[in-house]
RNA sequence: GUCCCCUUCGUCUAGAGGCCUAGGACACCGGGUUUUCAUCCCGGCAACGGGGGUUCGAAACCCCCAGGGGACGCCA
């Protein structure tokens, strides 16, 4: 039999997602269950958005799970390299094998062209996708137009009619009929390629045997056996799983919920209790127990016993098994190792004394003044907002506005947030020190505190969001209606700011 | 809108035609232990989406409907 080798490939676009490593999760048990082996491959081929930041974070946070791979960017492999923008030869040579066979086909379509087709499309409620408009371009107006340098993509052909039948490991046959679906891009016109492309070039070239990915690819995956088709290639056997979900059931979320890995970290929950509980996600032990570890998982794995309902992502039943982790497997002595190591993290701490040596007469001082550091969420109400200027309304708006410009930014540090805070207060006329009062009830739970600015940096962005989600929660929420209306609100500013 | 996937307590789930008067866990409520609180222990509330079949028998199999979710990008 072949060996069993499973992959997660997540794309370096932002913070590390508990989706990602929901999915790591069941593909290194399934693998490791087999004897096979799990690979990390980094998907960047979206040049605008990947980051080398988010490349490093998603791993260490990974890692800090202990969801560790055993080929990867970090350390090789036979298969490397494993990170898809240093793959740009493998692409260019796989994709003239489709060109000259004529399964795929260059593209001049402007985007303007695309989208007008688009409009027409919706209005005539047809379905949407591409033409086929360059398939009837000829050899000659192919050579004349790459002679001219005309910008171009690459697209794959789809069969006119009939259906595409697959196998999925847990939802047995699915059919969905080739017209429903799009000429899929396989080549950018920056050259690179798709993900499509790239991932079923590199699944194939480094010997993924089962792909098991979110229920959100079941309808693309008939382009990607279509692939392996006209390359004449084996392909691996598929398994969605059911995507996590917020509490009113759709895909999780950042917006509706603490999404990032980092967030659990710095709230200070425990690994193995986070790993544990996204085991339980659409899985349970035969046994029926709730407390396990991966090793045990990996013993009594069976990934056809998945459920399928989309679980609900439910932060009240993590909180109380990572009590229980704390309270059951750790003893005084690894309590206090383990509580020193998450409080004070050297570089946390270095930024923190200077904010507050200053402010201290007694070491006594430090706890009442830094202790919001240490702190989950601070204990507030609505008459925590109470101000002289700021209505609890001025609050929200400003708790609203800065949390969506502060997810704008590129980098979360000191002078960014600054500027920020500058920018918002000159928008919305107000002055800076009043602005900034709901933001210090936010952060640290009372109106006057170390600077706001400096304290946000320190804490970072998952917790600073949380924190002031926290507080709009408190001054009552937002309702649905006022929600649209301050988005319109920021876009029209958004727009002048830039 | 079109297509695809899904559907057991509020939430995570057990359930492979008779062991189901549907089990466990979280949350919630009540009680006990504890100088308080928490922990811990005991108890309670609470579900097979609806309708048709198949069968001696359906939560489980089939069909229809409804509801939820996802996809429809030169994002992944």
């Amino acid at each position: 039999m072949q060996k069993i080798r499973t992959r997660i490939a997540p794309s370096p676009t932002g913070d590390p997602h508990v989706g990602t490593a929901y999915i790591a999760l069941f593909n290194r048990c399934f693998a490791h269950q087999h004897g096979g082996e799990f690979i990390l491959r980094i998907e960047d081929t979206d040049q605008v958005r990947s980051t080398e930041k988010s490349e490093r974070d998603i791993l260490n946070a990974l890692n800090w799970l202990g969801l560790s791979w055993s080929e990867g960017p970090d350390v090789g492999g036979r298969c490397a390299p494993y990170r898809q923008s240093e793959r740009s030869a493998l692409y260019s040579s796989e994709i003239v094998k489709l060109l000259n066979s004529g399964h795929a086909f260059r593209c001049f379509c402007t985007a303007d062209r695309l989208q007008e087709l688009r409009t027409r499309q919706m209005a005539e409620k047809v379905s949407v996708g591409y033409d086929g408009h360059c398939l009837t371009l000829t050899e000659e107006q192919v050579a004349q137009k790459l002679n001219d340098g005309v910008e171009h993509v690459i697209r794959m052909r789809i069969p006119q009619s009939g259906d595409c039948i697959f196998n999925d490991m847990l939802r047995g046959e699915i059919r969905i009929n080739w017209q429903q679906i799009d000429m899929q891009v396989l080549i950018k016109s920056d050259g690179l390629p798709t993900y499509h492309f790239a991932n079923v070039v590199d699944d194939h070239h480094m010997e993924i045997s089962h792909v098991i990915r979110g229920e959100e690819w079941i309808n693309s995956t008939p382009k990607h056996l279509l692939l392996y088709q006209y390359f004449g290639w084996e392909p691996p056997i598929y398994c969605h799983m059911p995507l996590l979900r917020n509490t009113d059931k759709s895909k999780l979320s950042k917006r509706k919920n603490p999404t990032s890995i980092g967030y659990y970290r710095d709230m200070g929950y425990l690994p193995q209790a986070v790993v544990n509980y996204l085991g339980m996600m659409g899985w349970t032990m035969p046994d029926g127990r709730e407390m396990f570890s991966v090793a045990e998982m990996i013993d009594h794995f069976d990934l056809t016993r998945v459920s399928l309902g989309g679980p609900v992502f439910d932060v009240a039943k993590l909180d109380w098994l990572n009590g229980k982790y704390i309270r059951e497997t750790l003893s005084n002595d690894e309590f206090m190792q383990h509580f020193a190591a998450w409080a004070f993290r050297p570089d946390k701490i270095n930024d923190i004394i200077p904010l507050i040596k200053d402010r201290v007469e007694r070491f006594s001082d430090v706890v009442p003044l830094a202790g919001f550091f240490l702190a989950g969420l601070p204990e507030i109400n609505e008459a925590s907002f109470d101000h002289k200027k700021i209505s609890a309304d001025d609050s929200k708006k400003i708790l609203q506005f800065t949390l969506w410009y502060l997810e704008s930014l590129r980098k979360f540090d000191r002078t960014s947030i600054e500027a920020s805070c500058m920018t918002l207060a000159t928008h919305l006329d107000i002055k800076i020190r009043d602005f900034l009062f709901p933001l210090f009830v936010a952060i640290s739970g009372k109106g006057v505190s170390t600077s706001v600015i400096d304290s946000m940096s320190i804490l970072g962005l998952d917790i600073t969001r949380a924190r002031i989600r926290h507080a709009i929660n408190v001054l009552g929420g937002i309702s649905n209606k006022a929600a649209k209306e301050l988005e319109k609100d920021f876009r029209d500013f958004a727009q002048v700011a830039e």
